[in-house]
DNA sequence: GGGTATTTGTCCGTATGTATG
DNA sequence: TCATACATACGGACAAATACC
């Protein structure tokens, strides 16, 4: 692999690629004006291309006057006006701004509303959406899942019993689950464990109504994902919010506290996006052997990864059963499936079995079939595959963009896995003032306030951007009209 | 006979098994990390196939990251991240069996679990099954919904924007409903009024963490049914049995309890069948209106009515705002689809819109789609008037045949409606030697005990029989053994 | 160093069989 | 039976990359 070809886009020609490497150097000043290239040949034979190859990139950067050529001596950089590149930036900042008086009234309405996290309700519809919580459906193979559906239907019309109803959920479900959280998350349980629900905060509820009667206290991350601490609230619990250091959750809180249940998001924080290191890890495992409380582990991003080996789930430590572990489709599929699942250990159902049953599945029949069919033709873990190729192509380029076009006034946080990141900019501006401008020049960001318990006090403001339903063809513009928003 | 070919399922398009052969050559590290495929061109002319054929195959590993492509030079196989789908499920084939032999227990513990209504976990299977809550499947029209359900797919494919998701539910389809419940329910609600939920169970839950938090105190009906009681009562209100009289709740006891909420059903009692008559209903709106409680009209059953004019749902009296009307499509279509709706008055979803918008939207958005088209198509009508003489002819054939069988024996309660029965006979034998006596002769009939939150002292004892589920043509047989078991 | 032929990925339209209504 | 839609398979054409002389 050649040195200038790390970070670039696999998918350029090799001589356009060899060219912007070259370029770069020279606007970054790493090649100087009269410096000498290597020659056609060598440069051939060093990176084992075609001499043809090299020579197309050296003429393009001729012909943009960035080298010039000395017969039979070589090639050489050219002499450039300094501020060139400067005055590129600056005009193109002035003209973009005068789009801004439409939306003013709408914004103000929902900042009111926004106790709440991002609302698609909203009306008009910006150029470019860095929306979390949506999925890329132009990969969806939905195909296939038309398929699977079909033979759902056609299954449950012919073969379909009335007796095998589970209020947990289709045993064929709950299989394929089990054995895809054996392979992929380093859990192992039984299909009888896991109770499938129409979203994580549906399963919430039934636990809040049932474990979460006797363990009011509840310990959660602070910030974390508000629609979950609603639950909590709103089941009369007392949410103890628990300070983030680099390494996640500080366990070190919560044992202060006096929590009997922990609501953590180990493999990737939500919002922060640290991964919780192992030590971490044993430690608020030790805290539920110490105090006998409960774990609520949420691997909501969990398909996801771009840097490094895949983080197995807390819930893989788990020997005391003491953890709770909670997985989604949403961010894999379709949001609008309604599709999730939790692990709950042995000991926890039995003691409350009764509880659970009281409450009928709320996901249609026909629909957990048509899944189990999907996962059983292998489909699920081929769209894995294919969504973490093609999520990892928009989340290496969003960063570039983001990096060219911002550079240093912006520090990007939690970026090695899921479907968002931070980007803190060190501005005066506000939050709000930051989302406002981005939205005036068609781009919409998101806050993270609605997280926090209390506001924040010092620092840089931070603005959320979810790249999954982003397409990638249109990311570089949208950091574009960020960078003259922000910039 | 291509290489690739030998082993594998024949029925399999060319490109997949073609994909599939190389897949596992690389998961096999057969190819390793870097290696060079040959060409699209060459593997087509070795193996006699298109070359869009390899390309397709190709296509499918590089999305799945399995492969990357550079441009004009080849597909290269690409670095597998270490662990992710390397375990292949053998350990776990074994260790199911670790679980207790607990299936027989199960069934003992059941019984005593009974504190739930129903359970359709039963593994023995009864000759006749008088359950309550499943419907007709041979009746439900298969072939429309099957391409609503493909239509919908489609749509939400090509169509279906990000931005229009909704919480409350999809318009086309609360359009609909609003549609429906003016022709047949006598309600006039607006579509924004409506939200859509995957059950009663979870509306309610809905309702209780938003209105339901400064209204803690519940009258319910006594008995009543057991699975609405648990959610009221596990979100901490207390539940007040208010007693019945043959009009249905006695509003003068719901009067001097402290409640600030009400539950009914009273188009159709569950379980003892008795429709409140128009006195009554204005009672109970009196009721409202002076404490200014909120009354829960569940019209679970009001399809079927077989006798005199159809009963107006109650909500058309409602002039202030004080009744939440429950709907559902589970006694109609399937319960397994998991699609239930309420009318809450606009003023109430001013005051918690907000709260509203904490809770996602459960059921998936396709389904609702798929209904939606199904109501407009006119299936949905149509449906239900066939399912309406069809259910009346089981209905009188099942009087008839009780009466046959066990003539003066028995009184039949609760005739004139819905899809469900009771039975009181007049035996010493206690409710539970009667289940055990139709049982060892193939009858299952269900209990109401647990719709009490006390025992019944006195009187019959009482027995239920849903009949929405029976066939036709068995209902005599099966009336012929209770005949035999009881008589 | 230059020119040409070949190989390569990619995009295009088209024909066939099948399932569905 | 006919019409439609769709997945599958095929070959032509083009431009980039490479190989060869």
């Amino acid at each position: 692999m050649a040195i200038w070809d790390q970070e670039d886009h696999k998918d350029l020609p090799l001589y356009q690629r060899l060219y912007g490497y070259i370029r770069r150097e020279i606007e970054q000043g790493k090649l100087k004006a009269g410096d000498k290239l290597p020659s056609v040949r060598q440069m051939a034979k060093e990176y084992e291309i075609s001499r043809n190859t090299v020579e197309t990139a050296y003429l393009q950067l001729l012909e943009e006057g960035y080298l010039i050529s000395k017969q039979k001596s070589g090639y050489y950089v050219e002499h450039l006006q300094p501020d060139w590149f400067e005055r590129k930036g600056s005009e193109r900042g002035k003209a973009e701004q005068s789009e801004e008086p439409q939306e003013k009234q709408q914004d103000k309405q929902q900042d009111k509303q926004q106790a709440c996290s991002p609302d698609k309700q909203g009306i008009e519809r910006p150029t470019y959406d860095f929306i979390y919580g949506e999925t890329d459906r132009d990969a969806f193979p939905y195909q296939e899942w038309r398929s699977c559906v079909q033979e759902a239907i056609r299954w449950e019309e012919t073969e379909g019993g009335t007796y095998d109803n589970n209020v947990f959920g289709e045993l064929e479900l709950r299989e394929q689950f089990a054995d895809y959280l054996y392979r992929a998350r380093g859990i192992t349980c039984q299909p009888d464990e896991i109770i499938i629900g129409s979203g994580t905060q549906q399963l919430l509820m039934v636990l809040c109504q049932t474990i979460g009667k006797d363990k009011p206290v509840l310990g959660m991350e602070e910030p974390g994902y508000d629609r979950i601490r609603y639950v909590f609230q709103n089941h009369g619990c007392q949410v103890v919010p628990i300070t983030l250091d680099t390494e996640g959750m500080r366990v070190n809180e919560l044992m202060k506290s006096n929590a009997q249940l922990a609501y953590v998001t180990p493999s990737h924080q939500y919002p922060y996006g640290m991964v919780m290191p192992i030590q971490r890890r044993m430690q608020i495992i030790e805290w539920a052997k110490q105090t006998g409380g409960m774990i609520i582990e949420d691997d909501y991003d969990s398909e996801y990864r771009y840097v490094g080996k895949p983080i197995p789930a807390l819930k893989g430590l788990d020997e005391e059963g003491a953890i709770i572990y909670m997985g989604t489709c949403s961010k894999l599929l379709l949001p609008s499936l309604r599709i999730s699942y939790m692990v709950v250990p042995h000991q926890v159902i039995r003691e409350n079995k009764q509880a659970f049953r009281q409450y009928l599945q709320t996901v249609p029949r026909f629909l957990q079939i048509a899944l189990a069919l999907f996962m059983k033709k292998g489909e699920w873990d081929r769209h894995i595959r294919r969504m973490r190729t093609r999520t990892k192509k928009k989340h290496q380029l969003l960063i570039q963009a983001l990096q060219n076009e911002l550079g240093e006034k912006i520090e990007i946080i939690g970026s090695e896995a899921g479907l968002h990141l931070l980007v803190q900019v060190k501005t005066k501006d506000t939050e709000n003032e930051l989302i406002q401008k981005a939205l005036a020049h068609g781009v919409k960001v998101y806050s993270i306030q609605s997280y926090r318990t209390k506001p924040t006090e010092s620092s840089y403001p931070v603005c959320l951007l979810g790249f999954g339903a982003m397409p990638l063809d249109r990311i570089e513009e949208a950091c574009g009209a960020l960078g003259r928003a922000w910039g």
